[in-house]
DNA sequence: ACCACCCGTGTAATCGATTTCGTAGCCCCC
DNA sequence: GGGGGCTACGAAATCGATTACACGGGTGGT
């Protein structure tokens, strides 16, 4: 491949005098002329790592993303790179796979790549690399997933109007008692799900006990199931469940299938981020419909401006209640 | 951040020496020791930058993805990182959103930015900047979909013994009208499972006829759903369809729905791409499975064999049936 | 005891760009 | 006509690593 010193030569200038056209700094004369002519007839493309090692600026953005296979995730993954490629970065992925120590290795090579920012939609609560990360001084910001005691903003999204709403929904339909299926308590935003859910049905006098909170360790299908199957046989199973991640949620339907228990008639369902197979399920599942792309896009010019050295607050986007027929009654609409 | 100087300076060695410490070319001798200290002590890490520019290595693949939210593509991407990842290579992902033209311009980005091999898996028949590629010199490797007068092996799957397979299964069923949803005529890929299934069905004496080949040419939704509506027009309606794609079945079973057909007593279904969501339908679908993690794994492996200099065939696995419910007929097993 | 060799290490070139600094030429103005 | 200020450009330093080459000193062979 031809590089700058081809072209100056073809050109019959210096090589500064290719860099200053090409990067349109001061000559416009008309050597112009001449080097855009050897650059087109050589083919010449400027070599990116040269001149990131220059810049110190590699144009690429790095995402760790816990698990890819999760709808959440890829579209959140999907409208990342969107918006990244629009603003002209490269993005350099990292699945996590729900492992911290995976992630921490991940960052550790987007570190030594020297990518411009790193956004991470953390694993568990690993933030001892986090903190590396800041002490690097590359830009960070968190998505989706707060970490405690990470200096970093967070751009994820702010349930209690939808839960608020969700829980005036139940209550309305007649469901008295509630159940919740989220992550082990110590995890964000499980506890906050919670948390707000059980401040939201309290308003309107309905009870949410620890017996109708189930915890599964793993987020996946098969945690979802079992929590669902144990909740059947509690002397007094609950009538409603919300799911608070969509692969738990399909995992519970599958239990209530296996039983020949029909929704919404013997059991109301909600599920916890709306991915668009859920408008496909039979019924179609009323879901709390997290801005999934707007974060994707609100994340990237967070760190943006953190790159540019702009004041970067966190962002918070309200999550909507999206209501179909899982909890009984068809939507107005 | 610390640089190779600096851990010279701390060992008091040259940089050559913590160069080669640290790349495990020759000494053993106790300056190792004070070397491997400094780092420690600094924290250093190379910079791959630096390091890319001098051995023309950068240790990053580039996976061009024709689209990212069609989960057969997540789990091909899924398992392409985490070979990448096992091999010590990271993965720049670009996703062409179906877009010939966006592909070309990632392609571009990727090779500007040296990265070490591509694969692709290719929207529309885009070559341009393919047969760019391969003049280039960097390694290329198809992914799934095979790109007519491009010269590069290509990873995929074979679906001739699953086909042969599902026509003996509906014509065992009784099933005597067939229909396929594919691509338009002109996409390699679409041709091909349309020749396939009609060849596989002739064998049992049934015809494909044209008027119930139905293609879209938005590979989506939408294009199934229409599609399976004009079958259900026609005079003679089909009694099972093919779905060459995840996301069109998804459309034609919503169209059965809307129209309060059932499946399998009123139409029979089969699916290609296997993807998890579909065992928790209602009924399973019976699906040809793409072996979707091998190709992936296969695919990075016959990569680095180009890069490395060593012969790549291409590589063709087998696609298997998996009989479901959504034909009639429980599986035996 | 001398020579050849090898081992461990340092010096400096190199990768391909950007950028600082210096300079030659030109215009303008007093 | 000479000094000041531009403009357009080249020479060379620089980013941070790897590596070819040179060299000193110890070792072994004869």
């Amino acid at each position: 491949m031809a590089n700058i010193k081809d072209v100056a030569e073809r050109a019959g200038v210096s090589v500064a005098t290719v860099s200053r056209v090409l990067n349109g700094h001061s000559p416009v004369a008309e050597t112009r002329d001449r080097v855009l002519a050897a650059v087109r007839e050589l083919g010449y493309r400027p070599n990116n790592v040269a001149r990131a090692l220059r810049t110190a600026r590699t144009g690429a953005l790095g995402l760790i993303i816990s698990d890819l296979t999760n709808p959440f995730f890829t579209e959140l993954a999907d409208a990342v790179e969107d918006e990244a490629r629009s603003l002209g970065y490269s993005l350099v992925i990292g699945n996590a796979g729900e492992r911290p120590a995976q992630q921490d290795d991940y960052i550790r090579t987007l570190l030594d790549r020297r990518i411009d920012g790193l956004l991470v939609s953390s694993a568990g609560t690993g933030s001892a690399m986090l903190s590396e990360v800041v002490a690097s001084g590359t830009p960070l910001v968190l998505l989706d997933r707060t970490v405690p005691g990470v200096d970093a903003p967070c751009v994820r999204a702010d349930g209690r109007a939808a839960l608020t709403e969700l829980a005036a929904h139940l209550a309305a339909l007649g469901r008295r008692r509630p159940a919740i299926i989220v992550a082990p308590a110590g995890t964000p935003t499980g506890d906050e799900r919670l948390d707000l859910f059980r401040t939201a049905l309290a308003a309107h006098g309905i009870a949410l006990p620890d017996e109708r909170v189930g915890a599964t360790p793993d987020l996946q299908h098969t945690g979802g199931r079992r929590v669902m199957s144990d909740f059947l046989d509690l002397a007094e199973p609950p009538d409603a469940v919300l799911a608070t991640d969509n692969l738990m949620a399909l995992g519970a339907m599958d239990e209530l299938r296996a039983r020949g228990l029909r929704v919404p008639d013997d059991m109301a369902l909600v599920v916890y981020d709306d991915v668009p197979w859920f408008t496909h399920t039979d019924p179609p599942l009323t879901a709390i419909a997290q801005p999934t792309r707007e974060l994707g896009r609100a994340a990237v010019h967070t760190l943006l401006a953190r790159i540019e050295g702009r004041p970067a607050d966190p962002v918070l986007l309200p999550a909507r209640l999206v209501t179909r027929r899982s909890c009984g009654e068809p939507p107005i609409g």
